[in-house]
DNA sequence: ACTTATTGTTAGGGCTACTTAACATTTGAT
DNA sequence: ATCAAATGTTAAGTAGCCCTAACAATAAGT
């Protein structure tokens, strides 16, 4: 009745994910980190640290900074795919909205299990990054050389959307307002312009419209059409 | 992130459904039956029944028979809806056996939003029964008159099979052997013999096969092809 | 009527994952 | 060097959901 990869508590899988994400966006990954991505105290995550240390999922620096050790990646991996395959999933074959997939696939992550996660990656063609184009982790998916951020692209210059980073998704909105503009993984465009305080004014369709600076840094595009 | 629908934490689904489903089986709803079904101690039940009738979700009579309120009804054909919905989905659009399916569904149901819900429906064609021939709670679906036990057609009669109930998932590898040999519902067959114990001979495709007499006597079908 | 089986409840725990309050330590900026 | 901010830990407590052991009440079979 009960599914249990290797008996792992949905927590671990939780926190597991957390760190392996914030790994990837590049934040140091100690445990305020965790308490502010999970929204939980800091004594919550001081002891699920403890325990999944004790449990051999990740280990601790001296200087505290908390890595996953092989058998955290795994499973870190594994909750992680699952999440991005799910998105992948609700937005092709169920229609769902960029926004709306994210924070499902949250709780689908937890669901999956590998049958259902074979049958998916079948249904959907061995997909190699999630709807916003990070990587499937395991997919052995490399993202562009030459990518960078949308902010480096010179005004007048044509660019191709190769990720729109998981993090954006704190800015409440702002992934509707890029699904809504059409900017997205393997869409082009032309920036038109920069204001002084870093916005960029960029065109993918019909309609130009402006992105803030900070937003601009992080979407990652490659130099042409 | 977090998705309640009514603040409705995953047990009391569990209880729900359970308390729906003993019902639809005509199994008398009281504690006792419950502590089986869903293989909890019957203290762990006799608490949460008390629960549930605090938060208004259950009643409980005299003699201890256990009634949804219409809240808790609410909330048992909405998981009981999901779990049916998502065996559909799983077995039609993912491609799993009824048994895999059903077992994923059981953490599906938890995890499903309105949502999603919506779009499966229309992915799926609003469908009127599970996989296994059983209503969809609030479709409207009406099991055909005349619908009998498999082992009330005569020998040498054709049937045609409406629904196999639920309960013989209890019995391990029943609902493998079952879909492999083709009868569910929808399909056509005929009676062969009956053995004196009450086994069935019947013939729904290439290769007759037996079908013992208890089971025979849930299987749901109507005269005729 | 008496015994047995079935059913429900109390009492006493346990584990997970969280909370707040208080405190210790480290780091950074001036 | 010092004061403030950031970080981690202890302690104590809570809610949810489960367990075993022991006991009371009811229903049923002989």
């Amino acid at each position: 009745m009960a599914y249990e990869p290797t008996e792992h508590h949905p927590a671990f899988e939780e926190y597991s994910e957390a760190i392996f994400e914030l790994a990837e966006d590049g934040v140091p990954v100690i445990q305020a980190r965790i308490s502010e991505r999970l929204e939980v105290s800091r004594p919550a995550v001081s002891e699920m640290v403890r325990r999944m240390e004790r449990e051999d999922l990740v280990d601790v620096k001296a200087d505290g900074e908390i890595t996953l050790t092989s058998e955290g990646k795994t499973l870190a991996t594994t909750i992680v795919r699952r999440h991005r395959l799910a998105e992948c999933f609700l937005t092709d074959v169920l229609g769902l909205n960029w926004t709306d997939a994210h924070s499902e696939a949250g709780r689908w992550e937890h669901v999956i299990s590998p049958t259902v996660e074979t049958a998916m990656l079948k249904v959907l063609g061995e997909p190699q990054t999630c709807p916003h184009g990070t990587p499937m982790p395991g997919s052995g998916y490399k993202e562009p050389t030459g990518a960078v951020g949308l902010s480096k692209i010179d005004a007048g210059d044509p660019f191709t959307v190769v990720r729109i980073p998981e993090e954006l998704e704190w800015e409440a909105g702002q992934l509707e307002f890029l699904e809504s503009t059409g900017l997205m993984p393997g869409r082009s465009g032309v920036v038109l312009s920069f204001a002084p305080d870093g916005t960029a004014t960029v065109n993918v369709g019909d309609t130009p419209f402006g992105v803030g600076g900070p937003t601009a840094d992080r979407i990652v595009v490659t130099p042409g059409a």
